[in-house]
DNA sequence: ATGAAAGCGCTAACAA
DNA sequence: TTGTTAGCGCTTTCAT
């Protein structure tokens, strides 16, 4: 920058203010600087800045697992609305361990970050409070809490799993299970009683050898539903807690040669791309990755600056995609494996 | 971490050896420290030694498009392999789009990357000109080229197309067709050349009418059989760019009532772990993300700190994986629409 | 074995 | 409207 200062004969402080700018200069001097910055092919080094400020005009997101195909849908979307406010992004993974979590909150401090999106529920409150000594802004995803500092935005499962439900009691299903995720995390407690819930407002009994633990993998659907197969009895429909987990349930249904949707109805959650590439296509609950990483941005932005103030409690709603997976229940005589 | 130095009594300087391990430090100067860094929690600024020195200890990658699930699967091993170094990830994504390459490789001299990792091969040579003059080390995937300060590591197509078609001819396929990638693209040409090569060598004819163009993603794939699909001529098997093109592709034949593999039989690349999921499971050629991500890290580290040499080339093979998309071919009859 | 100090690039406060 | 300058945190060279 210094370079550029000398060869527009101007001092760093007018190059600085025609980059940002952050203060008045002549038109003619802007002129002529813009020309030998483009010149020069200058680089701007942002580290400076972050080292003088403590901050570095970056959000960090913590997401449990890259390889579930809804995160890099989201991400794509919030790093668009990122760049148009010329900020960064910084994606740590967690593969679900505690170990990788802390070390990810390490991160995000290192790298200044103006705040953190936190969208593994798995996480111990403990965990996060080095953020909050270092005043981060937090946004979570579905913890359902905010306080100082902290915005959350929910994702409306009570509404998303009613309409699952509704769909199915409609097609005349009675017996509806549920595979969820690994207990012990938040969002899988969400999940099952906003599941349970449904049930009950629909008049359906939900009964408890019909819910099943998974792990929002293509694993977890893929075992739930062997066991459930193996089971004395079943129900005619079965709910998941994601698409993976929901494709993974298709899986082990396609290997024991059971037919969907015929003998076995399956709704998803997330509203994956991937999902309408299966066969048959999976019906799902779609959450809108724009509407979420909207929402998420929003709730960032607003304690940007101001952490002093609670942080927004905002809601991202659900849209029923039906597609080829789900049908009226067939008679009620046992399944059989057919291969 | 001046505060630091002067709870422990010391100077800042010795607070830096300890924590780099970079001097002769007393072992007793050295625990008393590092009791004072646990306790007041010190979290260190990497901008400021990027400031100084001009480095990051991060590796930039750019891929085309972080929702083919390859590269997740890909960027989670190499992250691993560089968290082992203290080195850091920074990703960009180029959609395809030359103008975001060029803001990519911005990025990267923003960020002062230690190197860059260019999985976007639709790349025009000179907008990666940036990253040489600032005397970046780049590593290339499949560009085949290499020169002073740019390593390239090779993914074997030609072996990879070879099992794929040898393992289709065995079966008895005569006609086999290709679904590429989009033209104008260099590791579509390289893919495509590599189907052809291995026709040739099982002594295939390979028909020209039989090559159709797709776009790595499921959309390209579907399109691409619909249209091979109102042909009044079709192979009997397809081999494909990738993993996403093949289930496209299977997407199309089974909205046509078309059997896999019985009518038409399908290879894909890459071995995502989606594959496995699909019905039927699909057969595929398999890079292994982390033999990929091995050789992108040597190839990157090769260069550290010296780059005024020829980078490496290096190669990594591929392997078949023979699931349920692919069967003797059927009596030679046209197809028909089913529904 | 330890300390003092310079300097990386940038920006805002202040001076002119 | 423009320039001067301090200082962000760190590491390394040189001195002690």
């Amino acid at each position: 920058m210094r370079t550029v200062a000398q060869r527009a004969g101007v001092s760093s402080a007018t190059v600085s203010r025609v980059l940002n700018g952050s203060g008045p200069v002549k038109e003619e001097t802007a002129k002529h600087v813009r020309r030998i910055l483009e010149e020069l092919n200058f680089i701007p080094n942002p580290s400076a800045t972050t080292l003088k400020y403590g901050r570095s005009n970056t959000y960090g997101v913590i997401i449990p697992d890259l390889t579930n195909p809804f995160f890099p849908e989201f991400l794509h979307r919030f790093e668009d609305l990122l760049v148009e406010n010329d900020f960064e992004l910084l994606i740590a993974t967690t593969q679900s361990s505690q170990a990788k979590f802390v070390r990810s909150i390490r991160r995000m401090l290192m790298r200044r970050v103006d705040g953190v999106l936190i969208m593994a529920s798995e996480i111990a409150t403990r965990a996060i409070e080095p953020l909050f000594d270092h005043r981060i802004p937090i946004v979570t995803i579905d913890r359902r809490h905010v306080q100082e500092g902290t915005g959350d935005v929910a994702i409306h499962f009570e509404d998303a799993y009613l309409q699952a439900v509704e769909h199915l009691s409609r097609l005349g299903h009675k017996q509806i299970g549920f595979i969820g995720g690994e207990r012990g995390i938040r969002t899988s407690r969400v999940r099952q009683r906003a599941f349970e819930r449904a049930m009950q407002i629909v008049g359906l009994e939900c009964q408890k050898e019909f819910l099943w633990e998974g792990n929002y993998r293509v694993s977890g659907g893929d075992e739930a539903m062997r066991v459930m197969l193996k089971a004395t009895r079943h129900p005619t429909a079965i709910v998941t807690a994601n698409d993976l987990t929901a494709i993974g349930a298709m899986r082990a249904l396609h290997a024991a040669g059971i037919n969907i949707p015929n003998e076995m109805s399956i709704v998803g959650f997330d509203g994956i791309e991937l999902g309408d590439a299966m066969h048959p296509p999976l019906t799902t609950v779609a959450v809108s990755p724009n509407e979420l990483a909207r929402a998420c941005v929003r709730a960032l932005d607003h304690l940007k600056g101001s952490i002093n103030k609670r942080g927004m409690r905002l809601s991202v709603g659900c849209s029923f995609v039906q597609r080829g997976t789900t049908a009226p229940p067939r008679s009620p005589k046992r399944l059989q494996y057919h291969k």
